[in-house]
RNA sequence: GCCAGCAUAGCUCAGUUGGCCAGAGCAGCUGAUUUGUAAUCAGCGGGUCGGGGGUUCGAAUCCCUCUGCUGGCUCCA
């Protein structure tokens, strides 16, 4: 007998070779009939392996993250042997569980695999699914397993193989059905489990993730243990679709592209830059709250602004060429970062300790050339501005100076209506320190800094070992939109690099030159991109006070025209803004329209309004609220701002 | 940049294997209607079928190429 201690730290008997899914059993039918794997001493296994000696076992369902990857991955199997079917002679890289679904990376020979499979795939998975064939796992030798991947003429396997006895690796093989495949596994008990499939997307990959290498076809899809869950996925899909930032881009009319101005350049059409505007000014009376001095510097400078920063040489080939004049030899970038100036802007006069920490702040427009298959709606394009500042300061202020930046994100966050975040703190690679530059003394200063910061400040953080930047360690906010959909937004770095290449200083008490250490910051990241999610997380529906329009007045006919202006003109004055709809339409259809155009305010005016010099007062999404005096919907609308 | 797909009126789309002047709805314009909580009616205008080249008696439709977009990959100072 062995003993089985669970989550709870309960601990029962069992004969040795007990699978996890005879302790199922033994604990209910329900259960075992959810069961997908299970923890065995902290390694995820077959929920059919036997159990020999003594263990912490903890059974894994769809409800737990390792439950899904299994039964992800276990699709993936499915997917592959479905790909064999119709695609003879298609050959596997890898194919594992993602975080919302799995992939299989295949070279699929002569054939090519596009959307248009997709229906015949899933059909495929799904007779095949209905055999409910076993996993079977099966220990067997490297060279068993090199011979055969050689006979079945998979080369891709054959690397991964050879990649496996550098490392010495046990070597496990997984069959279901007729398919056979590498695998260390786990997977599910049988291909039944798996009930409702969608194949979402296909895309091109390249063999390990290097570009020089072989291009894969990847297919990407979804499964699901029962067909609810597919209609709920395939809801949340289209709800995403809804709020795509492109699509509410261009019919609430706030912001445009065009192919003559050029690829990711985009253009704020006056809804957009009212609203990019605010998100500013807000920012602006936050940052001078905390001691932030705004300064303007050109789009351009000089060449050797970017020898000297180091940018030259590691971006400059693959960015914007240089600007030449008509002076032999001059050359202009078009700024990438702001930092360069700033730098210039530090070391224009001596600096005394006393005047650290210095805030030089900026909405910096940058350009830069991102790959054209990288470019995206207005998250990420080759123009854009950062809600940029640097933060020169001596090394024992910056965990003070990490304070109040962290105080500021979190103010800008809340007031943005973003409730879910955590920051992603990243540092030194500990067996790489030759990436890095500067002392181990200031890295080990500024990653407890960073720490002891986030820890004060209350954040919910994760830690990234050798996600560091060469220059310094970073720290960026991650927060979750109204999908559950993970972004990141604002980013704070420690630099040791620039300080050093710009020779910047400042006078200590003790009367000779130290390095100040440089912070880069930006809460929003770039107003293109937060305001991409920003759409996205609102599905256009502003926060009030951020709303271009935040009434739009409804004329039942047009006799209440001047009425609707003069109510529109006392709300004015009480910085309310609005528009009247004048149009000769009824209000049916005036409300329509500005319900579409997500007018948070509709007042509407006729007869009886004008007479008791009222508004009758309608919410967007909401209805009729009843009518109001001007000077009471006034404190109403203030009260929710 | 790479792989795959897409590109028809301002927008959303139809136009199935090549064949008469390329269609619809919405938007726009003009007129009528003076309207009470999510689309009033009528008329009119609008397209070198993304650009260029080719195949063909004939191309929106087939081929090549360029541009842009979409989904990933790679990249992201």
């Amino acid at each position: 007998m062995i003993n089985i201690t669970f989550p709870d730290g309960n601990v029962r008997q069992y004969e040795a070779g007990v699978t996890a899914m005879d302790i199922a059993k033994s604990i209910s039918h329900g259960l075992a009939k959810k069961v997908l794997s299970a923890k065995v001493n902290g390694d995820v296994w077959d929920a059919t392996r036997p159990i020999s000696s003594d263990a912490t076992v903890q059974l894994l369902t769809w409800d737990d993250k390792d439950g899904k990857a299994t039964f992800w991955h276990s699709s993936a199997h499915l997917m592959a042997e479905a790909l064999e079917a119709l695609y003879p002679g298609v050959k596997f890289g890898t194919g594992p569980a993602t975080d919302g679904g799995f992939y299989y990376d295949v070279d699929p020979g002569q054939h090519t695999i596009s959307s248009d499979d997709f229906p015949k795939i899933e059909q495929k998975m799904l007779e095949l699914a209905r055999h409910k064939n076993t996993f079977d796992r099966k220990d067997i030798s490297l060279d068993e397993a090199v011979r055969f991947f050689e006979e079945k003429g998979d080369e891709y396997k054959l690397e991964l193989l050879e990649k496996r006895r550098a490392e010495q690796a046990d070597i496990t093989l997984y069959q279901q059905g007729g398919f056979i495949d590498l695998c260390r596994g786990p997977h599910v008990p049988d291909t039944s489990y798996i009930k409702a499939i969608k194949i979402t997307k296909v895309a091109g990959a390249y063999w390990q993730g290097d570009e020089n290498r072989q291009q894969m076809t990847r297919v990407y899809g979804i499964t699901f243990p029962k067909q609810k869950e597919l209609a709920e996925y395939e809801k949340m899909m289209e709800e995403a679709r809804q709020r795509d930032h492109r699509k509410l881009g261009a019919e609430l009319e706030l912001f445009m592209f065009s192919d003559r101005v050029g690829q990711g350049l985009p253009m704020w059409l006056p809804k957009g830059n009212q609203l990019r505007d605010r998100l500013m000014n807000f920012l602006r009376v936050e940052q001078e709250k905390r001691g932030y001095q705004l300064v303007t510097t050109p789009h351009i400078g000089k060449k050797d602004l970017y020898i000297t920063s180091g940018h030259w040489a590691k971006y400059g080939e693959d960015s914007f060429h240089p600007i030449t004049t008509p002076k032999e030899g001059e050359e202009f970038l078009l700024k990438p970062m702001n930092c360069p100036h700033h730098c210039e802007i530090y070391g224009h006069r001596p600096h005394s300790y006393k005047e650290l920490p210095l805030r030089i702040a900026e909405f910096g427009t940058v350009y830069r050339y991102e790959q054209s298959g990288e470019l995206h709606g207005l998250s990420r394009v080759r123009g854009f501005t950062q809600d940029d500042a640097h933060i020169f300061c001596m090394p024992e202020q910056l965990k003070e100076e990490f304070l109040s930046v962290l105080d500021l994100t979190k103010t800008v966050l809340a007031r943005m209506g973003f409730e879910n975040f955590t920051a992603q703190i990243s540092l030194r690679d500990p067996d790489n320190p030759d990436k890095y530059i500067g002392s181990d003394e200031n890295w080990r200063n500024a990653e407890q800094a960073i720490i002891e910061a986030t820890k004060e400040a209350g954040l919910t953080t994760v830690t990234e070992l050798g996600e560091a930047a060469f220059y310094g360690p970073k720290l960026d906010f991650m927060v979750k939109d109204a999908l559950g959909r993970s972004w990141q937004l604002g980013t704070i770095q420690v630099d040791y690099n620039l300080p050093e290449r710009f020779g910047l200083e400042y006078i200590g008490a003790d009367n000779q030159p130290h390095r100040p250490v440089m912070i880069h910051r930006a809460p929003f990241g770039s107003m293109e991109r937060f305001i991409s999610i920003l759409i996205e997380h609102t599905g256009g529906k502003f926060p009030l006070w951020l709303a271009p329009e935040q009434f739009a007045i409804l004329p039942i006919s047009d006799r209440f025209n001047d009425y609707a202006k003069g109510v529109q003109q006392q709300l004015a004055e009480l910085d309310i803004r609005g528009f009247v709809d004048e149009r000769g339409e009824k209000v049916g259809r005036k409300i329509r329209d500005a319900e579409v155009r997500k007018v948070p305010f509709m007042l509407i005016v006729g007869e009886q309004e004008m007479e008791g010099q009222q508004v009758a007062v309608r919410k967007q999404g909401e209805g009729d609220l009843g009518a109001m005096s001007v000077p009471e919907f006034a404190s109403f609308f203030k009260a929710q701002l």
